[in-house]
DNA sequence: TTGTATGCGTTATCAT
DNA sequence: ATGATAACGCATACAA
């Protein structure tokens, strides 16, 4: 591995006439600059990262800690990972997946080390420990998620209270009037995750202005569970006649219970879906009219209010939802 | 941030004996080791990653290259990567999430630098570029999945070979006679795809031997891709009973059509699905006949040939396929 | 516009 | 069993 030294003598400059090449950080007479680069290349030289660590105090590397549950969904997770890394990469910097299997510990481990200059993270609880390590750390850091309390960090988030209130507004305009609000597996709401507690709440106020009789179920990820869940919303309530999802691995169980239960979809029963857009709404049949949360703009924004212009800047985003109209709604039956 | 110079002045000793308590390379006295971690202790000490990375050249970080395709499932990456980053927690090492779209290059840059020890690709293609840059730079790598030259390098994939000729066997064993392979989108064949192909293989091959008819249909994954492909198969081959399906993502759209065209499963079809297990099997009614792809293990195998006690042994470690027997496979009609 | 010199925090070699 | 100290490769303040 050629260093920045010898890649000076071939070129037969200075040190830091190199490393000046390198950052752009003071002008250089294009002779130089050329007679450098050319060196560079002939010797085939890449900056060692540590030394430049070290040097700099700066790592270029973000942390990025993901939830390794398996009841949120997974391909939002990666898309927002994805989206993370290439942005990042926009801002000369790479991530390091964290884990959350190590709990606190992980944060404290890559902000103290100085291995990561900033952290991202995702799946924010509302009394979170992370935070706290974060906060006592002084390291800089985003949150995809909002906790309880928000001062002083960054967030970025869907704003899920919107969504819900979006979700019964379209359904409340094709004049429905019995709904029922499939939500993510009960534990998800023990745990008081707060994206699932905010759509919850904005719907339910949204359903109260808007004269709509709304209940609530919260559903396990499995067969069992959708079906047990419908049948008990159809018992409970015979004249529902508009659903709105907040758990996507469900969607496909629940329009095929609909169907073989002889309940159409859209006629007889609309479906709003929140969640993610690509793999599932689209997929299915009737597609579905969803609410979805942009995961990829999420992972933007979390690392632009890291690296980005304004960095440091703490304060919430809140991203207005978008209703994406398919073929999974229409006017309630007897209009 | 306290340094080890620090501590060392904290404990009463040199910074080489605090260095050596930390690494555990030559003895220490009990005495000066309960010293030392006191003061370690005490002013919150957290070895410096980028020095560390300088002075011993090793980053303790490993390279994770993904793909950022979305023809290919996502949970299986997702779940292979956290498997990757667990068990190199285990060792010791962070992992660095490198996405494709960097090409080549971006594993140039992560082993060009030093920034990590190591390298783990996934979704090797055959011929795949990023083989030759680590060859050239010499970076201990392995792989999940095979290229078609794997000397000198440490691949660990599924035996995608046995795991078709096992789908093929089961459904002989049931008495099917007429069968049809539902694959991925057709550009995955297009690019030589290495799993694909072999998959493919291993099952006309035995369909062969067991004296099957069978053809072979790329999907798109769309619900238009299944509903096509599926009329097509049952046009051709009124007398089809056995499907199997290697594209996860379409087993949900094509349930659903087999169910509105009438057609039952398993009385009258039987699915075989060689796919990830979790998410989508088991969600299923009735569930899935499948033969998983065992992500977690891909994961844990790729790491532990990178950094594991036998570490450096390059040889291709091929994961036998297991049926699980549910409930989308029974005896062809009529027998 | 360019060169010199120091320091970043560890590891590891050589002493003792 | 422990201490001194020279690298490690780069960034940057200071000179010229």
């Amino acid at each position: 591995m050629a260093t920045l030294a010898e890649v000076a003598k071939h070129a037969g400059v200075s040190p830091s006439t190199v490393s000046y090449v390198l950052s752009g950080k003071r002008s250089i007479s294009d002779s130089t600059r050329v007679r450098v680069q050319a060196a560079i290349d002939a010797l085939g030289y890449h900056p060692n990262a540590g030394a430049r660590a070290l040097a700099s105090s700066k790592s270029h590397i973000v942390a990025l800690v993901v939830p390794l549950r398996t009841d949120l969904y997974v391909p939002v997770m990666m898309q927002i990972a994805i989206a993370v890394t290439t942005t990042a990469r926009q801002y000369g910097h790479d991530v390091l997946l964290i884990t959350n299997d190590e709990g606190p510990e992980g944060v404290r481990r890559v902000a103290g080390s100085g291995l990561a200059d900033g952290v991202i993270l995702m799946d924010v609880e509302l009394e979170d420990e992370r935070v706290e390590v974060l906060r006592r750390h002084g390291t800089r850091a985003s949150l995809i998620g909002l906790p309880a309390d928000p001062a002083g960090l960054s967030c970025v988030d869907l704003d899920f209270a919107a969504a819900g209130a979006t979700a019964a507004d379209h359904l409340a305009d094709l004049g429905h009037h019995e709904i029922a609000f499939i939500g993510q597996s009960e534990g998800v709401y023990r745990r008081h995750t707060g994206f699932a507690e905010r759509t919850l709440a904005g719907f339910q106020e949204r359903c109260q202005t808007r004269g709509l009789r709304a209940v609530h179920r919260p559903c396990d990820a499995s067969f069992e569970g959708a079906a047990g869940v419908l049948a008990r919303i159809f018992e409970d309530r015979p004249d529902t006649t508009g659903l709105v999802v907040q758990n996507e691995a469900m969607i496909a169980p629940l329009l095929g219970l609909l169907r073989s239960s002889g309940r159409t979809v859209p006629e007889e029963v609309s479906i709003v879906a929140i969640g993610p857009d690509e793999p599932v709404a689209v997929q299915t049949s009737p597609r579905l009219t969803t609410i979805p949360v942009p995961a990829q703009e999420l992972g933007r924004q979390a690392v632009e209010m890291l690296l980005g212009p304004d960095a440091g800047n703490s304060g919430v985003t809140l991203l207005p939802p978008t209703l994406s109209v398919r073929e999974s709604t229409a006017p309630a039956p007897g209009r």
